[in-house]
DNA sequence: AGTAATAATAGTAATTATTACTACTTATAT
DNA sequence: ATATAAGTAGTAATAATTACTATTATTACT
């Protein structure tokens, strides 16, 4: 993977906010820096940086989202307002000991706890 | 909701499964009896039986897929073959608790362990 | 420094999953 | 039986994402 000023302005995007960005989040902050920017090279460039593992991408109902936080962790989805809020629900430990659990290869353990976050009342 | 014949078929085709299928599989089955069913229709029932919560619907990645089983569960997702397995991790105790951990009105716990299943070696 | 090889890009078209629209059909309460 | 409105088929539209292609830019080698 070579360098690309594109691809670098996106990792920065990325790294630079906690809100789960979308591809199109990202395309719109891209093409302030880089107004040509094209939505191919934004999609692109996701795939390759979460490739790389410089990024991941987690899947919020039918959407890709994009986070820098490659730690285990999982997320509170806010059905009223979207957001996706970080929390760390299990240890290591925990997380380990359910892979195990089944007779199955496990990489990774995807956890979202759906439902009305303090900001609604 | 009135009654149609549509829409028991497409019911019984999500209860006499347990592969959690997509729209698409549905439709399929659907043609088998009744041929000139539209995808719209598939579309239309999925989203009344889940709302008459006969039915669940899971996001697995991008795509929309149908359950029967409406009791809390989790599962185990095969990334080589795509198959979706279900599974109980977590008793309703441990599922309450998580849902007190967190300053958030939660409905529900999503989880699925991503990985390798049996069938691959 | 100059050049060749090829990864990456912009722009556009195509694809996939899903939703919206509309004129016609069918279930059901009266 | 009939009216009314929920439901349907067929089609068009939308949204997210991927594919394609001619051009551009990075980098390895001279």
């Amino acid at each position: 993977m070579r360098y690309s000023h594109q691809r670098e302005a996106i990792q920065k995007i990325v790294y630079g906010t906690n809100a789960h960005p979308t591809a199109d989040w990202i395309f719109q902050k891209a093409k302030v820096i880089i107004p040509n920017i094209s939505m191919g090279t934004v999609y692109r460039n996701l795939k390759q940086l979460e490739h790389a593992e410089l990024i991941k991408s987690i899947y919020d109902g039918n959407i890709a989202r994009y986070d820098w936080n490659k730690e285990p962790h999982d997320h509170l989805k806010c059905k009223v307002c979207g957001d996706l809020i970080d929390v760390q629900l299990f240890d290591d430990a925990i997380r380990t000991k359910i892979k195990k659990q089944y007779k199955f290869e496990a990489d990774d353990v995807v956890m979202t706890i759906i439902g009305t976050c303090h900001k609604h009342k």
